[in-house]
DNA sequence: ACCTTTATAGCACGAGTGTGCTACTTTGAA
DNA sequence: TTCAAAGTAGCACACTCGTGCTATAAAGGT
């Protein structure tokens, strides 16, 4: 029988030093030998687990989403509606060196989802799949049995905002601070559960 | 003396010739020959305008800025304020097709900002003035004399509610149609107008 | 000890890149 | 008509890239 090595956990260290290049150099110089060099790892060990470029960055597009998940499923998620949203909301924001590195790997692979169909195919599912948590929090904020437009409505605008703070933290982290970030979003929260 | 050529418009094709290489194959494909066949023109005659690939990207993203800007300045405002701030948050939202090819270009510099220092400061400017822009429609929305802080506060928000709704209306147009994006922006104007 | 399977390593080819550079063409004032 | 300025054209070099490919190393069941 084969040498034996933890396959995924070599896949997952790849990705992060795809999310590392991508963090330092743009997802345009993510090429898979500095992605290699970065692993400290050969050409030809990398291509075993990854046989083309496509493929290796596939899937560290679909690794930001499933850490992004698995970040949100370790939260204590007993409190009021409000104190869930607001939990669940902040934890999406750029409040921290390591969040906003993540968020700045997501802007990089949401420019790359407009010309890329594969890389799309994946996006749209964790937009989805964001939207669908969101709406349920929204539910719990709104009044019993509001009508779906209104949480359609109210799922869509605070999804935006999530994501255009989240995309402002990383543009322009001087001028919007984690402070900032934090007071929209709860001002928000606010808003939605008092009407 | 020597030939003449209108060298304002020979640039502004070239930034049009990037947009476009931009739209359909994204900003790391938008190279030096690329962009001159897009443009029909030579390699030479482009680099007469632009001699490094870096002043033809760093043209271009001024260019989408100064592109925005000059279709603001057609908008008619007169009007009540609510009336004024929704026709300006609207012409920002990828409603129709040109616009959402805008928004995909807008969304490529962003990326490309996070790495790019000469990028980033553009990019910033470009921020700042539409951060401005909105906190005067902002403060004719609130109560008069409100506060610095609801002010900022406010603008904060509906800056990010613009910027993720575009986002949203780019990468995922299909979900994100141009009448949930109008909803959902006035309807935001409608609680910042009653609050 | 052997041998099959898996992992690691990296060469090499063709393609594409940015930019320095030279050559040619066009223009209009002198 | 002449000529300097300005525009157009594209070659060529050094480099990076993705990937097909072969070669070597390690490991554990037999």
């Amino acid at each position: 029988m084969p040498r034996v090595v933890d396959v995924d956990e070599r896949r997952a260290l790849l990705a992060a030093a795809v999310w590392r290049v991508i963090h330092r150099e743009g997802l345009a110089n993510a090429s898979v030998r500095k992605v290699a060099a970065e692993a400290q790892v050969s050409m030809g060990s990398l291509r075993h687990y990854f046989s083309t470029q496509n493929q290796l960055l596939q899937f560290s597009l679909q690794a930001v989403g499933e850490r992004v998940t698995q970040r949100l499923a370790t939260l204590d998620l007993t409190g009021t509606p409000r104190q869930v949203a607001e939990l669940v909301a902040l934890e999406l924001l750029p409040l921290d060196a390591d969040r906003r590195a993540e968020v700045e790997i997501w802007i990089a692979f949401s420019a790359a989802t407009l010309t890329d169909p594969d890389l799309r195919a994946l996006s749209d599912q964790s937009h989805e799949a964001l939207h669908t948590l969101l709406r349920t929090l929204v539910a719990d904020l709104l009044p019993p049995n509001s009508p779906d437009q209104d949480l359609d409505l109210e799922t869509d605008r605070l999804h935006a905002l999530i994501d255009g703070l989240a995309l402002h933290g990383a543009t322009t982290p001087t001028q919007t601070t984690p402070t900032r970030l934090q007071a929209a979003l709860t001002h928000h929260l606010e808003h939605l559960a008092r009407s």
